[in-house]
RNA sequence: GGGGAUGUGGCACAGCGGCAACUGCGGCGGACUGUAAAUCCGCUCCCUCUGGGUUCCUUGGUUCGAGUCCAAGCAUCCCCA
């Protein structure tokens, strides 16, 4: 396989004269990503409901996958066999895979440390108890074949004590190094992930460690909407990003998918977010739109001819679906309505990134940035 | 005409002497942030609501106490003529 030369380089087009937003271009084997960026999660080789050509046609330019849940399955090995994540699920641009740190760390009851790595049970699968160590964590990344994955990390909850987020920054630095010497794949982009809670000296600790023993070509921040509330979030990630990050590297904010968090994260100089948020919410009957989240169950949209933002060019609102029709499939649960709310909802979220990278390639995003957060859904994100 | 069965909250069902009454559906609302999630959680007789009032086809009875037992009536369903 030819690489291209810029593989792995992050271009940046534009920075915003008044905010810490950069508008850029990060280069990968299966194509560019336009920064800022929102990316669909498809945790288990699908973005639940939707055809690889849909998810294109809404504008996504990378989607997620799941490491752990793939590794489970139907397996790396069963994956790799098949051509790789992108053959087998026939997506044929960027894909991340996240390590499954957050999967493992999710269910502490049912996980214990060891010597080198972790042992826990596949609680939502068979149970079984599963060792892994950074390494293996590495392997099946590579067996997958993404274009960019993360580093084994341990994933803090909130509230947690310092004690134990210093323990998990220690850990996560360890397992961050360890990745980076066991990462071989050349078409693969290994990012590290900061982590440190709500703590800037142990956020700083974690940066400078990852940055020490390697040279990650991108940084995931991750440990963050995770019970906290917005402002204790923002106290911390505004001056990470916005003072101590590096320039030159694409910053990727894990898990948030929160419309307004990620216009005020981009403000910072966040490049990347993905979050379930969009999708579950579609398949529970939730659309975002213009003014504010709308849930479709609600019998005041019973008789509603409206589409589900006017101002929406996905396929839902394009086709003529009313509310009171989208309404009708989600009461009756129709797979229909969680398929058109999905698609609706991804695309609302990436057109609004799309708004984001237009407003700093023209210098204006502080202004983009003021309009929103006086715009009715502002509040309601 | 004869025989049998059943009547419980919007619907379907449970209940076999201590019940404002199980459960499911329906209805109303909420949650969802690197997907254990097309899931989960409230509320759903009335009121002046950490209490009170009326309920289980109707009426009467037995009992400290009846949706539950007895009697009569009404209604519905099934079988035989």
């Amino acid at each position: 396989m030819d690489l291209p030369e810029n593989l792995f380089k992050f271009d940046i087009i534009a920075n915003d004269p008044n905010t810490h937003a950069r508008c850029g271009v990060f280069h990968t084997a299966h194509g560019d990503i336009p920064t800022p960026i929102f990316m669909p999660v498809g945790t288990k080789a699908t973005v639940k409901g939707l055809m690889p050509f849909q998810i294109r046609d809404l504008g996504a330019k990378i989607i997620l996958n799941n490491t752990y849940h793939l590794a489970m399955r139907p397996g790396a090995d069963l994956v790799e066999e098949m051509g790789g994540v992108h053959e087998f699920m026939r997506w044929d641009g960027p894909i991340l895979t996240d390590s499954g740190g957050f999967q493992v760390f999710s269910h502490n009851e049912f996980m214990k440390l060891t010597n080198d790595g972790v042992r826990f049970r596949a609680v939502d699968y068979d149970g079984r108890w599963v060792s892994w160590t950074p390494e293996d964590n590495m392997a099946i990344a590579e067996k997958l074949g993404s274009d960019i994955c993360m580093q084994l990390d341990q994933c803090p909850g909130y509230p947690a004590t310092k004690d134990y987020v210093a323990r998990a920054v220690e850990l996560s630095s360890m397992w961050g190094e360890r990745c980076w010497n066991a990462h071989t794949r050349p078409d693969q982009a290994l990012f590290g992930i900061v982590q440190g809670g709500m703590h800037m000296d142990l956020r700083l600790r974690s940066l400078a460690h990852l940055e020490e023993c390697g040279d990650f070509p991108g940084y995931g921040i991750g440990g963050y909407s995770v019970g906290e509330d917005h402002e204790t979030m923002y106290e911390t990630l505004e001056p990470l990003v916005a003072e101590h990050m590096p320039k030159n590297k694409p910053r990727y904010l894990m898990g948030v998918g929160n419309p307004t968090t990620l216009v005020r994260a981009v403000a910072s100089g966040v490049d990347m977010f993905d979050c379930v948020l969009p999708t579950r919410t579609a398949r529970m009957g939730t659309a975002f739109s213009s003014e504010g989240r709308l849930n479709l169950k609600n019998a005041r949209f019973a008789h509603d001819h409206g589409v589900l933002d006017e101002r929406c060019d996905c396929p839902a609102c394009r086709g003529g679906f009313t509310r009171a029709y989208i309404h009708h499939l989600v009461r009756q649960k129709e797979m229909l309505g969680g398929i058109l709310l999905s698609q609706h909802n991804i695309r609302y979220l990436l057109a609004l990134m799309e708004r984001v990278r237009a407003a700093i390639a023209e210098g204006r995003y502080a202004e983009f940035y003021r309009d929103w957060m006086n715009s009715p859904a502002a509040n309601d994100f």
